[in-house]
DNA sequence: CTGCTGATTGTTGTG
DNA sequence: CACAACAATCAGCAG
């Protein structure tokens, strides 16, 4: 049962006052990295095709291979999670 | 207590 | 200027 692929065209929820943001996702990295390659390989692809190809090979990584992005996330969940306490502090 | 959904993050190219 | 697939992630809310 798919979970209503609904982008950010949908209906807003109400925002934190402090609002944190949120953590990267491993694939936010990935496409950092890989941006520039994918499109070096694939100087005809847009965003469409980079995309798809990009979450094409992601999930074709192993985990081996998330692991420096699956690191770079934990990271930054912890940066999320500073900013979140922060929010919560002050929203408290 | 448990689960679900909404919101968010980053990329680039195009209307 | 905002959105389009792609994946992940999480927090808040409702039953």
């Amino acid at each position: 049962m798919p979970k209503v692929a609904k982008t950010k065209s949908g209906g807003r929820k109400k925002k934190d006052e402090n609002a944190p943001k949120r953590c990267l996702s491993a694939y936010m990295f990935f496409s950092q990295e890989y941006r520039g390659k994918v499109k070096k390989e694939n100087p005809a692809a847009t965003f469409g095709e980079l995309g798809k190809i990009l979450g094409e090979m992601w999930k074709s990584m192993t985990d081996e291979q998330k692991k420096p992005f699956n690191l770079k996330a934990e990271k930054d969940k912890k940066r999320y999670e500073t900013e979140k306490a922060n929010y919560q502090a002050t929203a408290a």
